[in-house]
DNA sequence: GTGAAAGCGCTAACAA
DNA sequence: TTGTTAGCGCTTTCAC
């Protein structure tokens, strides 16, 4: 900066109200200086800036998931919308260690960040690490916190999972199972009350015995299908898997005995993973829980919260269907 | 830090030495000092200190592969090192765009990063953009760079294709097929070359028209499957596939024709992908490029670089075997 | 063994 | 309209 005063031959004080935009300098000074700065490569130091302004324009992201799946959607959509505002984003992976991720907190604390969003593999409860964070902007995506005063934006699973059971019904399926993962998760529990209700609010019966609950892979997906189908006289014409790995098993198995899908029998995933649903045969329906959309949300509240606005409490955004061909509906895209 | 002083009854000065474990002082001082550090719950200002020291405890990671599953093993290596040398990870995502791409090199620059890690979807050349790094460190994981002083850090496609070919070697397979991606991609001629080597070197025949290129998916690897056993007097017993997805695709098609795997035909995929590989049944025998590691390394050699070290030029790290059921062997991992 | 002070690069308030 | 200057919070050299 001092070489750009000198160069343009102007104080240095001079130099950063021409370089920000900012005061009042006559036109001409102010291209002078902005040249000057050009034609020596100069780069201004936002390390002094943010120093001085005590705003360091950088947020820390911490996952627990190490980076999975569901973080980078998320990432994705957090890190567009803060560029924007020329903000950057540390990532940090705590590895579902609480004491890595207060060490990881405490260095992001030292690096000043504007900002904390926490996300997590599956949104479930987090427990308060007892880190003061001092009144730091923090927003919890896809995870949740102990704490009520905090923030949490989740995707409505028991909307997605209602979406879902009422597009089986409208393409005429009665008799629909759910298949999903394990008991403990939360999204479980919503997405199956997503699926009762809307078979209640159809006036379709609820079969108790055809709501399962195991691991989420395929190879539960499979098993579950030798369940359901065991005895031929009375099985299901309607299938909402708890994510896309079961619903892919449940469509290799029902291939494997033959029956066909859509035809007999409608599937419909969850979470729209694209290499799965699409790789399906047939090509895979599932509900979308719009993960980008979530992370570009976090980033709008988080820079809202920066701006001095506070929230609290859960959130949740609504996640839409995708519709393929394993329900035998056109194919099309709805909330 | 002023309040520390003033609460521990010395200086400024004492203060920064009492806590950075610097200079000489009376340990009676120096827990004096930190006691009334921790009391206050003081931490020290980075941001002040990268000022100082002209050196910043960052980096940045510019990816353009939308934060996709190659990045994330690369990042989470990637992280894992540099955590430990107490510096934290900007993500960029550049999306493919250079302009995009330029904009976050410059922002990078501007926070003082110490070195930056460029990573991509595939390992295929990069266009130089026209920014001056200006000697900033500079590693490219699973990406290169036209600049030949630039240095790039690989996976060893050859070398994991030839184990691949070699396993099935190795189980009696003599009739091998290779079906990969597309011809564009350097690792698809990597990869081929690595087969062929193996096959080779073995005295196996090389039939050309079992070397079949197409897409990186699982439609491709059932086409596929099609055209090899066309004739059924004339087919393969161990087929090389060029990814998980299109090894995915084929197990399923020679399932659907009732060829047993891996009874009649063996089976090796590329990429190691947990969900795909285990899913698949058999369970998929599969080369790991070792993304993680890959990332490890690039943390290791920014490290280096940081520290005044130069490398440029290309290397590449060894793949591994991951032995599952598709092959017929004993389940292990080998180099 | 400890304190004082200069300075990292920048901004903002105040003078000129 | 422009220059001067006092810090932002820290490190480090040099006195004491």
């Amino acid at each position: 900066m001092r070489d750009v005063a000198r160069a343009a031959g102007v104080s240095i004080g001079t130099v950063s109200k021409a370089l920000n935009n900012a005061g009042s300098l006559k036109q001409e000074t102010r291209e002078r200086v902005t040249e000057a700065a050009r034609s020596l490569g100069f780069r201004p130091n936002d390390l002094a800036q943010a120093l001085h302004r005590g705003q360091s324009f950088t947020v820390g992201l911490i996952s627990n998931d190490s980076f999975g799946r569901f973080t980078m959607p998320i990432l994705e959509g957090l890190e567009s919308v803060l560029y924007e505002e020329r903000i950057a984003v540390f990532m940090c992976n705590a590895t579902d260690d609480p004491e890595r991720e207060r060490q990881h907190i405490e260095q992001l604390m030292g690096k000043r960040v504007d900002g904390l969003v926490f996300t997590a593999r599956r949104a479930d409860k987090r427990p308060n690490l007892g880190v003061d964070l001092a009144g730091l902007p923090t927003v919890f995506v896809f995870s949740q916190s102990d704490d009520p005063h905090s923030f949490c934006l989740l995707p409505d699973d028991e909307g997605g999972a209602y979406l879902g059971a009422a597009h089986l019904i409208t393409n005429g399926r009665r008799r629909i199972a759910h298949v999903t993962g394990p008991e403990r998760f939360e999204a479980v529990q919503l997405r199956r009350d997503g699926c009762r209700k809307a078979l209640a609010d159809a006036g379709v019966p609820i079969r108790s015995n055809w709501f399962l609950s195991g691991e989420w892979s395929e190879s539960w997906g499979r098993q579950a299908v030798d369940i359901l189908f065991d005895d031929p006289d009375d099985v299901p014409d309607g299938i909402l898997a708890g994510n896309d790995q079961i619903a892919r098993g449940i469509l290799d198995a029902l291939r494997d005995r033959g029956i066909d899908v859509p035809g007999a029998v409608g599937v419909v995933g969850f979470d729209n993973w694209g290499v799965m649903a699409e790789a399906a045969r047939p090509t895979l329906t599932s509900i979308d829980m719009n993960l980008n959309a979530l992370g570009q949300e976090a980033g709008r509240r988080i820079l809202a919260m920066i701006g001095g606005k506070r929230f609290s409490g859960v959130e949740r955004l609504p996640c839409t269907l995708v519709v393929r061909e394993s329900c035998g509906a056109k194919s099309k895209t709805t909330a």
